[in-house]
DNA sequence: ATCGTTTATCGTCGATTAACGATTAAGGAG
DNA sequence: CTCCTTAATCGTTAATCGACGATAAACGAT
């Protein structure tokens, strides 16, 4: 219930959804597009647009407005931030007792 | 729409809840323990169970029968299937160009 | 000032999720 | 066999999500 679990499930629940995935996966191959995303996704613009805002209040990526346009672009702070509050836990992975050996549960 | 993407989603979706967060911290904690969950969390048993059901199905845990209870312990296996998919993704995040300094958006 | 382009927001609808209590199923202990 | 414990499942309810079309807002160009 820590402010860390919170937050890594955030950013994972924003992460959680296959056209999400897609959409990080265009940004970090192209530059910051915007309605070329709605052209690379068969999804509709209002959409789309909604899958970026979710992305956005994650952190996952940042919106500068560029005159009628709107230059979505990968927010790489989020990769350390990421990092920093999942490998934490995955650390702890490589010590967890295993199941089968513990006297808990035998 | 890779299928990497559909699993990235999945196991992050498993992840987008601070319950199921705080259980995988619990199960990496502990050994694995089971109805102890319940107690560790002001979730009822039936919710706990739920929650359990959807990281067991995206991965993340194991559950083995052990008389009337079921042990539950983290699966290895995942942390290496979430960094061997992560990191490509992460890995371009570096060479991203980036929004500001790129042609198309200004 | 008006038009066309681009994106965000609104309203809606069906589907899914989260939570709970109640019930059922499976074992161990007496 | 009968209790007791443990966990999974069922049924329900409220809330959230995902998708869409329609609309509104912001801006550049004519």
């Amino acid at each position: 219930m820590s402010l860390a679990d919170a937050r890594l499930a955030q950013m994972a629940k924003a992460l959680g959804h296959p056209a999400r995935v897609s959409i990080l996966r265009v940004l970090a191959n192209h530059a910051c597009v915007c309605g070329d995303i709605v052209g690379a996704l068969p999804l509709a613009q209002s959409t789309v647009s909604q899958h970026l805002k979710v992305l956005k209040e994650a952190g996952w990526i940042t919106g500068a407005i560029d005159g009628p346009r709107t230059c979505y672009a990968l927010n790489r702070d989020a990769i350390g931030e990421l990092r920093s509050v999942l490998d934490p836990l995955l650390g702890q992975w490589e010590g967890a007792a295993d199941c089968s050996q513990e006297p808990s549960c035998t």
